[in-house]
DNA sequence: GGACAAGCGGAACGATCGCCCCGTTTCCAC
DNA sequence: GTGGAAACGGGGCGATCGTTCCGCTTGTCC
């Protein structure tokens, strides 16, 4: 399937480094809506540039976005190897991840808002395998009682981004964990009142 | 202060009406992001007698926020009736009026958002009764011991908006209150463990 | 009913931004 | 070196959208 093709010049492969850095850069600090000027301007190159290396824009978010979306994959399923007995403290410890590493990075909260992004098949296994650890890690809390029964990956979905959302107005503030905090809580088992 | 001003003609306040009614349905139903023309069409008028009643789309986008937050401060300033012993309920119910019943009204959350937009002097005073009265809330709910302590109007801002989004994704689900009940549950004190 | 101003509509303008084109530069094999 | 292909860059095109302008219509007052 894939084309027997030549290896990039060595100026063309610096500056698609070049490009994929900076538009990392952009995105995490002005999301989605950053210029692609802007970011060829960043990288040091033309517009030009930018596009024969990523055919649209879209293509050069979701480049971003799979990168990062792998790494997070990566440290829920990390997340897994934790003992049963340790369910419930791996579970919120990997959404603190999500929450305090992340709340700041707009382009992942643009992705998830699909802010006018269909993310297409290369997203999909990225985000596959982040989906199947955090409902894997949402099913052995809830074995252990940690999280309250009644929640499903759907509800967990929409939670957490609302709380990203919530954690990134208030980034500017002096604790980056509060929001994440009262989120959690919220998914424990109900006082016994 | 107020210049002497003749009424307006019949047919301009029957078209104003409609542009503000049409700029209603159209901001909650598209958020910000509707294009004037398209508010100016669903009122059968044209783009210059919108511009003519409102001098810049954000005086409109205004104008239909304001009537909003109104309401809002409105339902939380008849929440504070409510007697001290009844100050938990009072608070809860006046988050799922917010989180249902506005929650799928995307102009709020954009304009929470300040989604590009400096709200003016003119919201100020609908957006400074509703935030007293929320506090007032709050206080009151602490001291009941129905919200646990440590938990400032700015926590209880940043939560809602994320609450708002997060609902309003999930807004074509079957119950509308999910993401509501695990938020309201962060906000209680915590389960003794 | 007629005059006149208030109001109207929608074409047009300017700014923004994604994307393409093509003359020029740079790298690499021989 | 040098020829040729790969890559570059930035000007420019087309679409979108907020805003303005102006010739025409319509309500209002005598």
């Amino acid at each position: 399937m894939t084309v027997e093709t030549r290896p990039l010049r060595a100026d063309a492969r610096r500056n698609r480094a070049r490009v994929l850095e900076a538009a990392r850069e952009a995105f995490a600090a002005e999301g989605l809506a950053v210029p692609l000027d802007e970011i060829a301007r960043r990288a040091g190159v033309g517009a030009g540039t930018v596009y024969r290396h990523f055919p649209t824009k879209e293509a050069l978010f979701e480049a971003v976005i799979v990168d990062r979306l792998d790494l997070l994959a990566d440290q829920a399923e990390a997340a897994l190897a934790a003992p049963q007995a340790q369910a419930g403290p791996a579970f919120f410890e990997f959404l603190d991840v999500i929450l305090v590493d992340a709340g700041s990075k707009k382009d992942l909260v643009d992705a998830l808002a699909g802010a006018g992004v269909d993310l297409r098949a290369v997203t999909l296994n990225s985000a596959t395998r982040l989906n199947e650890a955090l409902g894997e890690l949402l099913a052995r809390a809830q074995a252990a009682g940690a999280v309250r029964s009644g929640i499903d990956t759907a509800d967990l979905h929409a939670v957490l981004f609302g709380a990203l959302t919530a954690e990134q107005r208030r980034a500017d503030a002096e604790h980056p964990g509060r929001v994440a905090r009262l989120v959690c809580d919220g998914l424990r088992p109900p006082a016994a009142d």
